[in-house]
DNA sequence: ACCTGAACACCGTTCAAGT
DNA sequence: ACCTGAACACCGTTCAAGT
């Protein structure tokens, strides 16, 4: 394992136990024994240490929404109920991930397609409603994420409204 | 207009003009011509300055929905152009205002409900089928908003497949 | 009542220097 | 090749002191 690996493995430990704002120069070197300037040698910045992250996590989820558990319940019900408790495990892995713009360049190529397609599949293949469907995913788990329903809402409720809207029909964009 | 007023004020021009990162307790002090501490006599600490301005702009973008421009487009497709629009012309203040749990103490009593209102009618008085159409808005304008969607990537046919979702039918809560 | 200077405990980052 | 100490330009916040 290569110091930076080693560097990004700690950021993602401190993340998901204390939050974003313990991923500190200082404190990802105390955890390592060492002091932070000396992080500089290995990484250009704790932004591309956060890249890090988001790229795992892209990774991850997508892998996780390919995954076929037929155990599992089927279709969109299944991957819907996939997607919100992985970022349910790891909110603030998932706030990072979806917070800052996809560093296309670094990203190993397909892999951005390939956590989309079980969505993508769900859609019949319209991008517009692959898009729409990602969308009211997100939306949901971010807002449930930030504690903005109110504390009585019903959000399971919510997520079967969502799934209801969406699975009558697959006609295909309409502009 | 009170000198804690002049402070939010003041935060409100910084935020929309630098971003969130620029809301720092001694810029706001030299926009008023006074030194940081001094800010403390009048507000107890930068996360009040920010509270207040959520408040802001709930009211704001709940009188928006709700109101009327019957020369605008009318239905979903109104309230959607207006709430992304909206968003769109104050990112930081919305990202703001998402971001953090209302303080519902703070908040003027039925703020919420109203802000809300337009979004419960066109779903038909249904609230999870409303939270579902809220989270749609929300996940569309968010992903937006991060650069998260590819650069091609058509955000307005986005909008017109999450619209076709829950135009049709308006049968309530399935579970 | 309102404001200030000095200070504290933090940040990310740079750089000369040591091994 | 890898690490450190000292420093720089920042943060939010506290507090004694001034008017």
């Amino acid at each position: 394992m290569t110091r930076t690996a080693q560097i990004v493995s700690v950021a993602r430990e401190v993340l998901e136990t204390d939050g974003l704002e313990a991923v500190t120069m200082r404190r990802l070197a105390d955890e390592l024994g060492i002091k932070a300037p000396s992080l500089y040698k290995h990484v250009k910045s704790r932004d591309e240490i956060l890249a890090a992250l988001q790229t795992q996590a892209v990774a991850e989820l997508g892998e996780l929404l390919n995954s076929d558990d037929s155990a599992d319940r089927t279709g969109m019900t299944g991957v819907a109920a996939r997607y919100r408790a992985w970022a349910l495990e790891h909110p603030a892995l998932y706030n990072l991930m979806m917070r800052q713009p996809l560093d296309r360049e670094r990203l190993p190529s397909g892999l951005e397609a390939e956590a989309e397609s079980p969505v993508l599949a769900l859609a019949g293949g319209d991008r517009a409603r692959a898009r729409a469907l990602w969308a009211v995913a997100h939306g949901l788990v971010d807002l449930e994420l930030a504690g903005r329903f109110p504390p009585d809402a019903d959000i399971d409720a919510a997520w079967d409204a969502a799934i209801d809207a969406f699975e009558r029909g697959t006609r295909h964009d309409s502009r």
